[in-house]
DNA sequence: TAGATTGTTAATCGATTAACAATC
DNA sequence: TAGATTGTTAATCGATTAACAATC
């Protein structure tokens, strides 16, 4: 592969599929550290998937393996690292701190996966002020400010439908330019803004449909 | 379309971005349900979506639409759940008690979607014996046995990933078929069990990824 | 009737999978 | 060297989108 390849290649986006499987293949890989080199064959087998898919997954990151040996362990944790931008955390706020909220308030993992929520807001007066897994809680009405001042780029909704959507356009104005939503309806704003809407109904949907297609079989 | 070819249809299975879609437009319509009728060129409008791609999703529940007027809001609304099983409630198991364990085992919107969570386990005896948002929580221990007595066929996995695919194991064994698994982990089991994997890790990765193309664009 | 909308068949697009050459 | 594995190009498959006929 050629420069004029990697350039071209770099500002193709990446398979939304591969990037949901990167972590994946991260997670495995931390339990079997032991060994030095692994085959695509085998992370394939070890996760129900097709040797194929996992080669060119891990092709996209840009990392080499070696025929015959396959690839370095270390190596191929720290490229998926570096590819997914874990080594570079972003801030980010998180609106609406009922019990979903706090879940993801007090969830360790994200600094790992790059993420680093500062703060909490709320509306509710009992709420406002203290702390949850210590993380301030601020009242809603300073959140436009606050994501000015501190250059805010991703903010979290776990809201009640009824006004999640309200509270997203008030982000964007203020200069957030990713959504990671929980709230129970679709979240829409201008093109260029990122939003991942986590929608526990349409995953639901999947689950129990398929559950039914499987039981109808039988 | 005839009789044959509708039995033809029920028996290909739903595309899964179809199933993840149909809850997001009944969201939609909760909203708007004072409309008698709706275009699928306004819910498509309104929900950032193609009009074809709604009214293909909408053709697959089975709903007929009139000419130049649209769909009855009401009778679509009724269709997607009918289609989606919301009426017939599945009884579920928790297990791993945690902050997200928690936070789903409280989470009021589930019966509305067609699961009831009856009740959540644990291995932290100071758990044990309590109530968590007025579901019972018991040992772990007691996993297998009622499983096996109340028929129980969903099982939704909070647990950390150091023993999810162990008790995992544990419960398709158990007798359970469809697993709703919210560890950071992938878990993998016989082909004939329905798992969904939602895996935040993964998610996070598709939204700074995104963030990071987004922002080298300017 | 004219026109807006649905319903269906065909074309396109992107991800997955297959085939096979390159490599150590 | 032989054989296992990677890397890349081509074929397949499924979902999306386009085109257009059917309908009220």
């Amino acid at each position: 592969m050629n420069v004029g390849n990697l350039v071209k290649e770099s500002l193709k986006a990446i398979p939304e599929p591969t990037l949901r499987r990167l972590p994946i293949y991260h997670q495995y890989l931390k339990k079997i550290d032991k060994e030095d080199f692994i085959s695509c064959t085998t992370i394939a087998n070890d996760l129900c998937l097709e040797a194929i898919q996992v080669r060119k997954d891990i092709s996209l990151t840009g990392i080499v393996g070696k025929p015959q040996v396959g690839y370095s362990v270390k190596q191929l944790m720290s490229a998926i690292e570096d590819f997914l931008g874990w080594n570079n955390v972003m801030d980010a706020f998180l609106v609406g701190v009922g019990s979903l909220g706090s879940a993801i308030l007090g969830y360790k993992g994200f600094e790992k996966y790059g993420l680093n929520i500062l703060a909490g807001f709320d509306v509710d007066d009992s709420k406002v002020g203290t702390e949850i897994h210590r993380k301030k809680i601020y009242h809603i009405e300073k959140l436009p400010s606050l994501i000015k001042r501190m250059k805010i780029k991703i903010g979290i909704l776990t809201l009640p439908a009824s006004c999640a959507q309200e509270i997203a356009n008030t982000m964007v104005e203020a200069g957030i330019k990713a959504l990671w939503n929980f709230s129970p309806i679709k979240i829409t704003t201008r093109e260029e803004i990122i939003v991942l809407n986590e929608n526990l109904a349409a995953s639901l949907a999947v689950l129990s449909k398929k559950l039914q297609e499987q039981q109808n079989r039988n």
